[in-house]
DNA sequence: CTGTTATTATACCGACCGGTATGTTTACTA
DNA sequence: TAGTAAACATACCGGTCGGTATAATAACAG
């Protein structure tokens, strides 16, 4: 079902494709190091355009977040949930979903932490995204191991975590070939007494 | 051109001064969020004296990165020599050094790891810093993990260096309260076998 | 058709960017 | 005391930054 009107013109609304170019520029050369002009180049549009569509660099850049959230929740929750098993298997599926989310979207690193680190002012739009998008993860895995029976899902979920992100960092910075299966490999020690 | 620098002077030379302040600024407010004209300026020294003395802005985020660098390293190995212990007790030591350096060094994450985020570009000079700096700790572990007689030195040292990354970003977004004391329960795992 | 909305094109704004040029002053040392 | 090198102060450079203004054009709904 395309949606292909008039051969000429967009065939992808003007926002999309502005979200879809800032997205791309963002993560791979830092959002800093992205303007908006050369954003809407990319995306063939003008600046009005971006401005009308997103007001302000700081709201594109917490829309470009958003919508990087939304893509990995849903890789993460397909992946896992295709694999099934038992929380105990689930919660090491995570690890397989992230390994191949590195692979093919995040050669440069999770990049709510590249925005993070590149956005330090807690008054940012882009930090309450940040901060969302770790705590739902946490809270995921924390459910996971309820499920399955840990002594203390939160302290679990709290190093698995730690797991997560060091794989994404070590990933990203060429300290271990394949840090996903590492970081799995040390999370199925921590998850042997569940079932 | 003979003695440029000699005898001892009484004020801090401008050099100390300009780095101190890059990087404190670099590290608190992000890399390109801080331009040369701001760091002169809070140095106490005028634009050319900063460049008289570091050429161009890359090469001081490249010198910022090297102090830094070098003050980790030192704050480690005096750690864990302090300590003591066997090579077990001081892989573990690893991560007490971790503790407190976040504390009061390390707030906003890994400096390095924020760095090589905003630095895309592998030929930019402060990168091969960031590198060095992850293959010195990495092979640091892998030498105190083959004392420890592990059967393969070099996997756990990765698995370590996941631990410490992972930490790092889990301490500085509030991902757990005590990041380097869980990823220290961890590592307390995977060296069990080692004496 | 007409009115509205989205989008285009272009030009502009003040502020700041990294970096340079010019001289003048300070401070150590030969 | 004279020489020298490092620090000073100031001003400038072209380019880019995020953001705005104005006006013309294209698409669509009534």
């Amino acid at each position: 079902m395309g949606s292909t009107r008039k051969a000429g013109r967009p065939k992808v609304p003007a926002a999309d494709r502005i979200l879809r170019a800032a997205s791309e520029m963002f993560y791979r050369e830092g959002i800093r190091a992205v303007g908006v002009d050369a954003i809407a180049a990319k995306a063939d549009v003008t600046k009005k355009s971006l401005y009308d569509n997103f007001g302000s660099k700081d709201a594109l850049i917490a829309a470009y977040l958003r919508a990087r959230d939304e893509r990995w929740r849903t890789w993460l929750l397909d992946t896992v949930d295709r694999q099934g098993g038992t929380a105990k298997e689930r919660l090491l599926s995570t690890f397989d979903a992230l390994a191949e989310w590195m692979k093919h979207e995040n050669p440069r690193g999770c990049g709510f932490v590249n925005a993070a680190a590149e956005l330090p002012h807690d008054g940012h739009p882009a930090r309450a995204v940040v901060m969302d998008q770790k705590q739902w993860l946490r809270g995921y895995l924390a459910e996971l191991a309820a499920e399955g029976g840990a002594a203390d899902p939160e302290s679990l979920a709290e190093q698995l975590m730690i797991l997560h992100e060091g794989a994404n960092v070590a990933n990203s910075l060429d300290i271990s070939a394949n840090a996903a299966q590492r970081a799995r490999e040390i999370a199925s020690f921590l998850v042997t007494d569940l079932r």
